[in-house]
DNA sequence: CTGTTTCAATCAATCGATTGACTAATTCGA
DNA sequence: TCGAATTAGTCAATCGATTGATTGAAACAG
């Protein structure tokens, strides 16, 4: 049982369940296409309490936007802000620096793809870069531009380039894509393989191919050779 | 004005307009959120349309989606075939392959961004895949899985794997992933780089950028060196 | 004449939003 | 401490508007 500051005001339990039922629906619909009945009855709650706690529709799909910045910040950022302080550690040295990358990558594609939840998350952001809505501002600012720019500082510094270089920028844009990927392009994935779904093994094979991939791309050894390369390097 | 085999049978252009429209609305905002009172006015066709070309609103979904499988097989696999074949004649000569790869993932970068239209068919088939319907064996059957083999293939021949290598689906994943990252993260990537939109040059930069990447994932040699790396290669 | 298209109208179903009644927890003055 | 008043939250019911679909008559073109 949590033990601080528990104040477990009444409509909380309603409005997370409602939060929690938006994030599904809205990022595997679109918000359009999401009922108000569909929202409740998921959620488990009335229909009025949608616009008792929301204000309406549009309210909820803000409160779920809220959500997905909050929950990615806690996920994800924190390895962002650990990419940066290990980068200044390893200074120039490019073995260290490597050690940092492969770290950064396989705890990237395991927030990306380990979690159950990071699917929901994907999908609603995909939504707002297709059809883009007041939200995306939102999401952009509080998570997609502060993870891109420690990429590109990453890309930069492997290429000896500025991290504000459009070069390190676009380089970082490869790299966020390649793990992206696999969360994005998951159904055909699992045909692909003829799996069923993602699990650890398969996952491990995952985070080995993207790991060696980003590598490559930064010009950097991996610090053991678990790669399955037989390509020459001249 | 076309000059061949051109047989206006009356009710084509209705039929065009309404699957133009569809693919752009259904992409957009998703199969059920789009109004066929909407797809109507968008094409510029009655409502009574609909039911009369297609059945209904799912007959004209159905029909948008035998329009991206024919304008995808007719644009994006010709290079596809011209890869399997290129491929053959390189044989062992990595340098040879490099060649095929680069001029392989240059035409790829091309026909996703170069072309107004793919943007259409990418947000579609993305639909298709955070929220399968019966349309997905169609699209992955058609384009996805042809190309996803061809890739797996290069990948397989430039690591030395068999091509349904495991090893060479999943790095084809990330090479495939590398190029429809701009298609899908268009938006963010444009206010990233302050841009309003993509221009020839920008493409340009993009394709250095990707190519570069692709053959460092592949590990092989650009035939020239246009690339800004500075990164060691022991 | 025949096939195509538009048009207005209509259908049952569903949409988002709102209402007033109801319950339960909290607050307050004496 | 007690009981009334207040508040927060939930609920079923309902609102006008819109949904996809269908119809039949009229207009159109080959």
């Amino acid at each position: 049982m949590p033990s601080q500051a528990e104040t477990p005001v009444r409509g909380d339990d309603t409005r997370a369940q409602l939060i929690d039922a938006g994030l599904r629906l809205f990022g595997q619909m679109g918000y359009q296409a999401v009922a108000t009945r569909a929202l409740a009855q998921a959620a488990g709650v009335n229909l009025a309490a949608i616009a008792y706690h929301f204000g309406g529709k549009s309210g909820l799909y803000e409160a779920v936007t809220g959500l997905v910045v909050a929950e990615i910040r806690d996920e994800i950022l924190p390895a962002v802000t650990t990419l940066s302080d290990a980068m200044g550690a390893a200074g120039a040295d490019r073995a260290a620096l490597a050690g940092v990358a492969e770290r950064f990558i396989r705890t990237q594609v395991a927030a990306f793809l380990g979690n159950a939840r990071r699917p929901l998350h994907v999908a609603f952001v995909l939504r707002e870069y297709t059809a883009p809505t007041a939200s995306f501002p939102v999401l952009y600012d509080g998570v997609v531009e502060p993870m891109h720019k420690a990429v590109s500082a990453l890309a930069g510094a492997a290429h000896g380039l500025a991290s504000d270089d459009p070069r390190s920028i676009l380089t970082a844009h490869v790299l966020i894509g390649q793990i992206v990927a696999f969360a994005i392009a998951r159904a055909p994935l699992l045909r692909r393989m003829g799996w069923q779904d993602y699990t650890p093994e398969r996952l491990a094979a995952i985070a080995d191919t993207v790991v060696a991939a980003a590598l490559a791309v930064l010009r950097l050894s991996p610090g053991r050779a678990d790669m399955a390369s037989t390509g020459a390097c001249p």
